[in-house]
DNA sequence: GCGCAGTTGGCATTAACTGTCAGAAAAGCA
DNA sequence: TGCTTTTCTGACAGTTAATGCCAACTGCGC
């Protein structure tokens, strides 16, 4: 059940993120402090970082749920479908699920234009990557015995790869590429059969 | 010409580094203060950030360097080796050049296991992934016409996180396993022809 | 020896965090 | 409604990484 607590937690969440992401457009990541923020916000300094444990969250906060998503989205595919589709499924459901494009598009810029949020964002990627290669290895089936099985870190590691040549091409655009093309594309021309 | 600074400040270097990553190893990243290494490497705070920009530089510093090797061999290919093979060449040079194995064992681990090192460690790389877009860009000819050409981004990436896979693989098992040789089922387990 | 260029160390300052603790606000209960 | 307990908030002080500034120092050519 949620209470009134969860319910005004998640209002002030939202105004807080959205006061924060409209002053990192307007001056810039790095020129923006907590202490602003705080002040435009309507809250202390001690709040906020009880909300967000750091600035990078601010940006990158509600990846953790989404790699949940991501996983049992992965995680359901029939098994007949390949690896590589499921994958794929998994990603279109998470680009649809969230935001407007429009967001998806600011966000996107402010990450791939901040080296340290662009770090913290792949750092947090990685942590998706280590939960699906177990996945993805149970549908690969055993490999090589005895000695470790690359197989599944290589093809998580290459599928995300893909999605962030794919989705920096697609903000570098403007968003008027369309993001799913732009993958199948990256991948086929690592995978080769175009 | 070396002067007998230049000299001086290379051993300097080395010295602080080594005290850095000792002390890393014995407490831990995050533990070990930068007051504590300048002390313990008998050199003034200031001087140590001048020396070294970011605590992290201790011990990510020399990838700018690497980044030009990695760069130029690539370039340096024959026009008839493939993409794919004038990467491999290039991490292959890398791997060998800098240090021993049992410094990058040691450096890989401290990487991997520390976030705020690890995302430094990426966000250094991605630096090297965009300066070898370009070049990749050349050497594969032109692609579509009038639509942006993803190919040679995704190529890099794909590259990068094969190299990644095999490393962490490596590390994991403390070295016992040839590095190379992971990053051919890396990317054998992505390009399919085994 | 003498000045010059580059280097170093100390000091002050900023900004991101963290620990603590008293007090406010909500929840649960009679 | 009133009271207790739980949970959250804000203020304050403190830590750490990092930067600017200036004065003192060091090697080097003259």
């Amino acid at each position: 059940m949620t209470t009134l607590w969860d319910r005004s937690r998640q209002v002030a969440v939202q105004e807080i993120v959205d006061t924060a992401v409209r002053l990192f457009a307007e001056q810039g990541y790095e020129h923006t402090t907590i202490a602003q923020i705080a002040r435009e916000a309507g809250i202390s300094q001690r709040s906020l970082f009880r909300y967000f444990g750091t600035k990078e969250d601010l940006v990158c906060g509600d990846q953790a749920a989404l790699g949940e998503l991501l996983k049992r989205t992965v995680q359901q595919q029939p098994a007949e479908v390949s690896v590589w589709d499921a994958l794929r499924a998994g990603f279109e459901v998470i680009l649809t699920a969230n935001h407007t494009p429009e967001r998806v598009l600011e966000l996107s810029r402010l990450i791939f234009n901040t080296p340290s949020l662009h770090a913290r964002y792949i750092e947090k990627r990685l942590c998706w990557q280590a939960e699906l290669v177990p996945i993805v290895q149970a549908r690969l089936g055993s490999g090589p015995e005895s000695t470790p099985d690359p197989r599944a870190k290589a093809i998580v590691a290459t599928v995300f790869a893909c999605v962030d040549a794919a989705t920096e091409l697609w903000a570098d655009h403007d968003g008027f590429l369309d993001l799913a093309d732009l993958y199948d594309q990256c991948l086929a021309a690592v995978r080769g059969h175009s």
